[in-house]
DNA sequence: TTAGGGTTAG
């Protein structure tokens, strides 16, 4: 039975949800919060920190919520506490306009106003530098009555992130006070801008560090390809225990083709005396390094393990397990895979093309191809390594030719060394050997040994032992430690009978050093509309159906309750009795998938499902009409 | 007790 106490800042509940809250599991802060609504009355401090959770989930589900805890609050009077206000404030960050609307309409009342006042114009600050709204967010800075350390940092970030470094420094220079993330802003700067070496001096010599400093740095490292810098700081770093510093680790090895280190990161992490536990993100880097190695049965532990460590595939983890099956061959597992994606882009589709490509799947890619530019989901270089590669193994040099050109005359995307590669292979393979010497000679860029590597592997193919001794001296040039070359031009000698030729390359090889080892029940035609006061009679029930219990989800739809407002996010059943009796209709307020107010029509008053003086709703005028679709 | 900074897939 409700004791109807109200629970204070620290109370054993408020301390439980706020665990939940602080540990990423928003839902289950919720569910605690409801739980609690069984012993207290509603606690704004519980409340607090079931907004800060709820802004963790994903955008659209976290717009949702926010509109049913703002509704929530304002039917318990408690949105003008300043411990909610500015929680919710901060969950609307995402939305300029709501978040100002927060603070100009309903602003907080009583001692701590001005306190969450700050928090709140803290908030919008950073929701207006999200937006890029880089005038307004430095109007309202400048307009502040108070600024605390917090307001400096999101301005130096906002304006550091937009590329205006000396005036972020500028302002950098100018706080009052500071503290690590101030630092940290201004260093986030200067490595998005490519100011990497600036920032490393900066960063030894700042008098406060902290994870995230090492962290920024580690990936500034990491994105600009200097995995041993990258290495060095992280071995540097005194407290590991820390989730982001090993996916930034281990990220960094798996996105620079260190697959091995990668997986001995992750085993590292894994050991006893590290107290972290890998999550989807340390998961989605695993398995692409698994990928990189083909190996299919570390892959499949892998993902045992994370069945065990209670992760659930997202759409992420998704598309590295796609692309691990891609090219461990299992093309059907990647398309049940790809088939369950809740929404794909342009990395999913691409992942796919490329399996098919890889797997010589040349229809599949072009329709995937085909279904991906009706999505609007515009190509980049990758769908086009996909592409390139599927009609090279299909042999279609015209079609590759009009692809390879499309690339940049169609969809401005300036061809890599990958695609001048699978060109090159391509018209090497079908005898174009001049041709795709000149197409080598033709490319932007400084061409890679791999794709002189092509030609020659295509020099052998067509016994051409003049052209292989031209392209082969580039190879050599280009990767002298790379023994696979000489073996390929050994081969091209042979087969020209040149014995002498072959015996002096053997001689070279040894002189340097080279070996030869080398449901929702939501359909069209169950539309009605319910009105309260026709209930009981049941009439457009029946007309929504005939004999059996139905249910609605209410997302984006919004539905007027009585007595209560407009809840954005709902669930709605109806039941009738087999035999066409009493028809009764609930109406759940839902919150991020869990209920968080359920109301039912008993006779003509809407109960809710909120203990105290605020469960009973009263009884409302019969002109009060609640849409429900079903 | 609210606010800011870092980590994921092709």
């Amino acid at each position: 039975m409700p004791t109807h106490t109200a629970a204070h800042v620290n109370s054993p509940w408020t301390l439980a949800i706020r665990a939940a809250a602080d540990h990423g599991h928003p839902r289950r802060a919720i569910a605690l919060y409801l739980s609690s609504l069984a012993a207290h009355r509603p606690c704004p401090f519980a409340l607090a920190a079931v907004l800060k959770s709820v802004s963790r989930l994903p955008a659209h589900i976290a717009a949702t919520a926010a509109a049913s805890l703002h509704a929530h609050l304002l039917r318990l009077g408690l949105l003008m506490h300043p411990y909610p206000h500015a929680a919710l404030a901060h969950l609307y960050s995402r939305d300029p306009v709501a978040a100002r609307s927060l603070l100009d309409e309903t602003p907080p009342t009583g001692a701590q106003a001005p306190h969450s006042l700050l928090v709140s114009r803290n908030s919008l600050i950073a929701s207006l530098l999200r937006s890029g709204d880089l005038p307004a967010a430095r109007a309202l800075f400048d307009h502040m009555p108070v600024r605390d350390v917090v307001s400096w940092n999101s301005m130096v970030a906002g304006l550091a992130k937009a590329g205006r470094l000396d005036s972020a420094i500028q302002l950098f220079q100018q706080m009052p006070e500071r503290n690590a993330a101030s630092w940290n802003a201004v260093l986030c700067g200067l490595i998005a801008h490519g100011h990497l070496a600036r920032a490393r001096e900066m960063f030894e010599q700042m008098p406060v560090r902290s994870n995230v400093s090492w962290i920024t740095m580690i990936s500034g490292y990491a994105k600009a390809g200097d995995v041993h810098a990258a290495a060095a700081l992280f071995e540097r770093m005194e407290n590991k225990n820390d989730l982001y510093a090993w996916n930034a680790m281990i990220s960094c090895y798996a996105q620079n083709g260190c697959a091995r280190e990668a997986i001995q990161v992750f085993n590292r992490m894994l050991k006893p005396h590290v107290c972290v536990l890998p999550n989807e993100k340390t998961f989605s880097s695993v398995i692409s390094a698994c990928s990189q190695l083909g190996d299919l049965r570390f892959g499949l532990w892998v993902q045992t393990f994370m069945g065990s460590v209670g992760i659930e595939l997202d759409d992420h983890l998704r598309t590295a397990l796609l692309d691990l099956y891609t090219k461990t061959g299992r093309i059907d597992s990647a398309f049940d895979l790809f088939r369950g994606l809740r929404t794909r882009d342009v990395v999913s589709y691409s992942a796919m093309i490329v399996g098919c490509g890889m797997n010589g799947k040349l229809n599949e890619a072009i329709s995937l191809f085909k279904e991906m530019s009706n999505a609007n989901i515009r190509p980049n270089a990758v769908t086009f390594v996909g592409l390139l590669s599927a009609y090279k193994h299909a042999g279609l040099m015209e079609e590759a030719h009009a692809c390879f050109a499309s690339m940049s005359s169609k969809y401005k995307i300036r061809p890599s060394m990958e695609h001048y590669t699978i060109m090159v292979d391509l018209l090497g393979r079908s005898g174009k050997l001049d041709e795709a010497f000149q197409l080598i000679m033709q490319m932007p860029m400084q061409p890679h040994a791999s794709v002189w590597g092509a030609l020659l592997l295509a020099c052998e193919l067509h016994n051409n032992a003049e052209l292989g001794e031209v392209v082969a001296s580039k190879c050599f040039e280009l990767a002298p430690g790379d023994s696979g070359y000489y073996i390929l031009l050994g081969n091209i000698y042979a087969q020209a009978n040149k014995w002498d030729k072959v015996k002096r390359l053997r001689k070279t090889m040894t002189e340097r050093g080279l070996s030869l080892a080398a449901s929702s029940g939501l359909s069209e035609g169950l539309e009605g509309v319910f009105q309260r006061s026709r209930l009981g009679s049941g009439g457009s029930v029946q007309k929504a159906s005939a004999n059996k219990n139905q249910s609605a989800t209410g997302a984006g739809t919004r539905l007027k309750c009585p007595s209560f407002g407009w809840i954005s996010s709902w669930n709605a059943s109806t039941s009738l009795a087999p035999h066409g009796g009493r028809a009764s209709l609930a109406i759940w307020h839902m919150c991020a998938g869990i209920v968080l107010e359920r109301f039912n029509v008993a006779g003509t008053s809407w109960r809710s499902s909120i203990p105290g003086n605020l469960a009973d709703l009263g009884e409302h005028p019969d002109d009060e009409v609640v849409h429900v679709v079903l």
